[in-house]
DNA sequence: CTCATTACGAGACACAAGTCTCAGGAACGA
DNA sequence: TCGTTCCTGAGACTTGTGTCTCGTAATGAG
């Protein structure tokens, strides 16, 4: 079964079924921030849904787990005021993304896996915030090397924060949380410092 | 079921079961190779054997195919003679692990994803080789900034040119794969450039 | 308030991973 | 060659994911 097209949401009962999704999200962050990766069997009776109907919404425990995954509202990540030194306003980003996947470590490797089932998914991945949150730390620099090259180290800078850099580390290298911590840090500034110099692409 | 003990597979009958372990062993790699991710049950039909056997060698799919994981000889990726540059060096081996990964992208999603699976394993994962290729090519810095630097840097171009990075860059991030190629080529030379001015730790 | 629409629940099914038991037969020592 | 060890195969079982059918009941329009 396929994602449910966002329209049938919007025909028929909308309010009723609005309800039922919600009930499952609500359920699912529940045991999610619990601790564990829920079967969607867990999920649906936590949430007094039958597991039919669960798989009626989400097209597989990895879709339901993503829609339920705990978002940050926050538009910047920046503090108040926010530095001007280019390294300092990328640091500040980089420390919180790399945090936060620290804490919910075990989610995002719950997340990574499931995103690589056997069977191509309809893009249940959804591109986060951080690269606009890396985007707007790297504004000052964007009259210099052009946007283009902005959102390539963007996503250099994501891609070597985030949770896939972070399982290798750990688990192959098997550096300590705090080293990987350091050594995330440390490739961060070092792509940034060296973008200044020759941007990619 | 753990990891058969080593020494299971040195007492008793011991050239019988050396025999059994490398059936399954070449016919996982023969359906790998083929492009699949075979089941066990195909793996031990093809090599002749019932699945309990199979499972009596490996404690799971993931064990059985990174046993069956094709290896590179080679105890060295540098060109002859190996360039004296630093970048030149690093590059080249960056070049080669990058097109490795690229050509088996998808063997590499497997094994990354069952190596995932949520019961944590008793280390079925091996550090493969890239590292000492790196830490070979970083040779002539080593003296500068010393061996644990080297080999922290060495960890971090690996991370940088991996499978885990080219997954986010691919399926988040929506890049070509040679888009992909090209970023993880530059945040290789990024890294090793910035690393002479200040290293890692 | 009535009734057709339509979401939901119960339960069964298919399939794959992994486990366990037990009996047969091959390997090896004497 | 004989006999015991012990590896192997057959097949059933458990758990989890995802699918399907069909009857029931809530919903909301008239």
């Amino acid at each position: 079964m396929k994602s449910m097209s966002t329209d049938y949401l919007e025909s028929g009962r909308t309010r009723q079924k609005q309800r039922t999704r919600d009930q499952l999200i609500a359920a699912a962050r529940e045991l999610i921030t619990a601790g564990d990766t829920p079967r969607v069997e867990e999920v649906a009776e936590a949430a007094g849904i039958s597991r039919p109907t669960a798989y009626r919404y989400f097209a597989s425990q990895a879709e339901l787990l993503a829609a339920a995954y705990p978002e940050t509202a926050a538009t910047s990540v920046l503090p108040d005021p926010p530095p001007e030194a280019l390294d300092e306003r990328v640091a500040a980003v980089a420390g919180f993304v790399i945090g936060r996947v620290q804490e919910n470590e075990s989610q995002q490797r719950a997340m990574l896996r499931l995103s690589l089932g056997e069977v191509p998914h309809e893009l249940p991945l959804r591109q986060g915030r951080v690269v606009p949150w890396f985007i707007e730390a790297l504004a000052p620099m964007a009259d210099s090397i052009g946007d283009e090259s902005v959102h390539r180290l963007a996503l250099a800078l994501r891609a070597a924060c985030g949770i896939e850099t972070r399982v290798w580390l750990t688990d192959v290298a098997g550096l300590e949380p705090a080293e990987v911590n350091a050594l995330q840090q440390w490739m961060v500034d070092a792509l940034v410092k060296q973008a200044l110099e020759t941007p990619p692409q």
